[in-house]
DNA sequence: AATCTCCGCAACCGCCGGCAT
DNA sequence: TATGCCGGCGGTTGCGGAGAT
């Protein structure tokens, strides 16, 4: 049973609200911020309940709400997450930018509805804009061929998910959720590493996960039963706990192969991360598989660099300038670069042909206890095509862009070569001796989040 | 011109999860 | 641990405008 209705008082208005009304809210709001909904009305003199308040400022009045008619990309987003999270329109909301979840709901039952029932999503997304999208992202030297690619995608497409795999998977990522976050983690072999010297045999998750996630992987290829519902939950809950900020202007992709890019949420100041998702089309369950495996995958790789204490496979040239905020100091981790940088970069690893796939984190630290500086290199900067963003060599900043072709590209959003903890840091990784087939952009925090859920 | 029908949109309502006590 | 409050979400309703009859 849930709660009582807030709105039963007796003398509450309903229905429109008059121009009065709304500059009475907007005036209070302006003056004392959201919030406290049950006792808005009558501090702000409205003969409402707080729900139609709430209601009504944040499908309405707020400012920044995007109106008015639907793009063709914003129909595409909406019908393309739509057909893998189904009616979670707060969560669609979220990656469209300034809309708000009622707007959408409404076009959705409006025109999006029966256009898909009449058109087939297949012919109003348009094919030529899912192989585009697979073109774009696949790897240079993916063997693939076209064929085999479009076949590859229809099965991705049409395969269902396997409830035994649910299971496996929850049952897995609970396991890693309750070892501690993988920020936490690192910290933890940091400090081990340092204490041992050998540092070498640090305990972790992450190998018998990558395993098993293999093994899930593999028995999702051949669905024979379907759970979508509960896969749709996780995948929604992975987008829901991520904070979109805005789109990248130039981004010509769109929804769950699209960039969602780094700007600035106009109506959100406290937007701290952006959600980059970049794949083809695919079942929740082989969405929800390519993130876990990514994290994994990159887990793997960090724990070898931090606890064996090798040299990062690409290694990058010291910038003189990287420097780490706090006065913890540096780990001394890596002999032959500045004490205080990981490199990052070294993630970077070699493309094994059919069985590696261009993979796109995002790593998220500023929130965790250890903020990890991220370097790199003059020259990969400059190898990296980096669209609508510059990088001046001069002063080593970069501002605003991703690239979205070259498989080398380490940036931070702060326009500083250094990282302080304080900002996403995006990473693009080309070696996936762990998972085969994943591309898409990971926060570690919603892999971890969508763990707990049944 | 009057009436009817359809549709888009704003708003309502019940339920739920998180959180404080 | 139980309870109640608050805010959010998603389904649904109903008003009003536009077009059809």
């Amino acid at each position: 049973m849930g709660r009582a209705p807030c709105c039963n008082g007796q003398g509450l208005k309903k229905g429109s609200w008059t121009t009065q009304e709304d500059q009475k809210l907007v005036a209070y709001i302006t003056q004392n911020g959201e919030g406290g909904w049950r006792t808005l009305p009558q501090k702000a003199g409205l003969l409402r309940c707080g729900k139609s308040c709430r209601l009504r400022w944040t499908n309405y009045l707020k400012p920044g709400i995007k109106r008015g008619n639907f793009s063709h990309e914003e129909e595409e987003t909406i019908v393309r997450l739509h057909s893998v999270i189904g009616n979670k329109w707060s969560t669609i909301a979220k990656q469209l930018p300034r809309r708000t979840d009622n707007e959408i709901k409404n076009h959705w039952h409006a025109r999006l509805r029966r256009l898909v029932a009449e058109m087939g999503i297949d012919h109003f997304l348009t094919g030529t804009n899912i192989e585009s999208h697979v073109a774009e992202y696949d790897i240079e030297n993916n063997a693939e061929t076209e064929e085999s690619r479009k076949k590859k995608l229809k099965a991705i497409e049409s395969e269902g998910s396997v409830s035994t795999s649910f299971h496996l998977l929850n049952e897995e990522a609970s396991k890693f959720k309750a070892s501690g976050t993988p920020a936490s983690l690192i910290a933890q072999q940091i400090e081990e590493s340092k204490s041992t010297e050998e540092g070498s045999s640090v305990s972790s998750p992450t190998t018998i996960t990558t395993n098993l996630l293999n093994m899930v992987a593999t028995n999702l290829n051949s669905p024979t039963s379907n759970s979508l519902g509960s896969n749709k939950t996780i995948f929604s809950k992975s987008l829901e706990v991520s904070t979109t900020s805005g789109s990248n202007a130039n981004s010509t992709v769109s929804e769950l192969g699209a960039i969602i890019g780094n700007s600035s949420d106009v109506g959100s100041p406290h937007s701290e991360y952006s959600v980059q998702v970049v794949s083809t089309p695919a079942s929740s369950s082989a969405r929800l598989l390519n993130k876990m495996a990514s994290k994994f995958a990159l887990m793997n790789r960090l724990k070898a660099m931090l606890c064996d204490k090798k040299q990062p496979i690409v290694s990058g040239t010291s910038i003189d300038d990287c420097t780490r905020s706090g006065s913890d100091g540096g780990t001394g981790l890596f002999e032959d670069s500045k004490p205080d940088c990981f490199h990052f970069d070294g993630v970077l690893g070699t493309c094994r042909g059919e069985t590696c796939n261009q993979l796109d984190l995002a790593i998220e630290l500023d929130h965790h206890d250890q903020a990890l500086p991220v370097e790199v290199t003059d020259d990969q900067r400059e190898r990296a095509k980096i669209k609508d963003g510059t990088f001046d060599k001069e002063s080593r900043s970069f501002s605003n862009g991703i690239d979205l072709e070259e498989q080398v590209s380490v940036l931070n959003n702060t326009g500083s070569n250094s990282y302080d903890g304080s900002s996403p840091v995006e990473v693009m990784v080309t070696d996936l001796e762990a998972a085969n087939n994943w591309r898409d952009y990971i926060y570690f925090d919603e892999f971890l989040d969508a763990a707990s859920l049944d």
